[in-house]
DNA sequence: CTTATTTTGTGAAAAATGGTACAAAGTTTG
DNA sequence: CAAACTTTGTACCATTTTTCACAAAATAAG
């Protein structure tokens, strides 16, 4: 049951499963079914089962799901509560946007640490860490506990930076740099590239029919 | 050839290539093979010959494909150079971060119109549109041809936004709002949620061996 | 110019993902 | 408590996407 492979995909509609069942909690309902859950997540009935099925048997048949025990266990499969530390890599535009961005201690990542190859920024604080050296790098990390690398500087650099926050033992990277990343396979990569999105609606409004 | 659906993942990847044969092209190298592309890409050369594929043949037995030819080739197929009239509806934080991201008119967005239910905004100007608010919505998209909307509301409101966009003539709508849309099927919407990124390292982060 | 080598383009196989449908289990009704 | 109804969990089927593998085409070498 929970050895089979679980699909991507599956991992980022439980998130929505969450949010929605939150918020059905907080309407004080006692039960869900998969059919309603998808609608109001314009899935499928069948693929709320599948998802769900993946981690073992939370429903009741002839009733549903049990809203209060579905929003528990999804929050303890998906790690809700627990948090992690986390270092960004350049501190450019992009880099103290997401700084200050909230969600980022909503979701249990806590800047402990931050690095620039520019002089000039060393020493200044941002979100409540002080920019250090790149060279100071391996040792940050292990004595912060960091396992959360962000990287937000140049494409150019990206791959060098990619190397160094894996050798410092960050075990997953959220890359924001418009480049193909090379890690090993025991090491998690996450692109998130804003320009391919807004690219890809370029590409529906020229060959849309 | 060009008749068949084209996987949403070819076209993500198509990107990727773009980005790569543009770096290849300004090292003057003349001819890259599908080998060659996979490597830098992290992708099988069989996965890049098939997703040029659907696009024509541009490779040349035994030699590979011209860089700048695929270059050109590319750019049209993605519609690069194109520049579209996009309207943001919500400026709050999100929304002026987005607007000050210089990557938008790289890719060709331009920004044409800002709405904002609150009223102490309207008139403000930001990214060199003045904020209006919400009602003059169906009006100004019409008048200045908006094809692209863009939802930085809260949840809550998002979906009553998507409505009145839609309504007003938009085609494709960006929406950074952590809601389930429902829009018709004629209409493109692209749901970028970096709270849901930032998840799924958490989760990966509890779940790996 | 013939043989060896490289590399494309694409059918066919395999893998992954999503959908159907139904037995089994629970709930509600009279 | 029996019959009607609801809803889950999953085995099976369909579709989509990726990988394999090889003939055909181009190039390079002898």
């Amino acid at each position: 049951m929970s050895n089979r492979k679980i699909p991507e995909g599956t991992i980022s509609r439980l998130f929505i499963y969450l949010r929605e069942v939150t918020s059905i909690v907080n309407m004080n309902i006692r039960t869900v079914s998969s059919a309603e859950l998808g609608d109001r997540t314009n899935l499928s009935d069948a693929q709320v089962r599948k998802d769900l099925g993946y981690f073992g048997q939370f429903g009741v048949s002839g009733s549903g799901y049990d809203t209060q025990e579905l929003k528990a266990a999804l929050e303890k499969i998906l790690g809700k509560g627990k948090t992690w530390n986390v270092a960004v890599v350049g501190v450019g535009h992009l880099g103290s946007a997401l700084l200050a961005y909230s969600g980022f201690k909503e979701h249990g990542l806590n800047l402990v640490a931050a690095f620039d190859s520019e002089s000039k920024k060393i020493g200044k604080n941002v979100g409540g860490a002080t920019i250090q050296p790149i060279e100071e790098m391996p040792k940050a990390i292990r004595d912060k506990k960091v396992s959360i690398g962000i990287i937000t500087v140049p494409a150019e650099s990206a791959q060098e930076v990619a190397d160094r926050l894996i050798s410092s033992g960050v075990e997953c990277i959220l890359n924001f740099a418009p480049a193909s990343l090379n890690v090993p396979e025991n090491i998690k990569i996450k692109d998130v590239d804003l320009s391919r999105e807004l690219e890809t609606l370029s590409y529906f409004l020229v060959n849309k029919k």
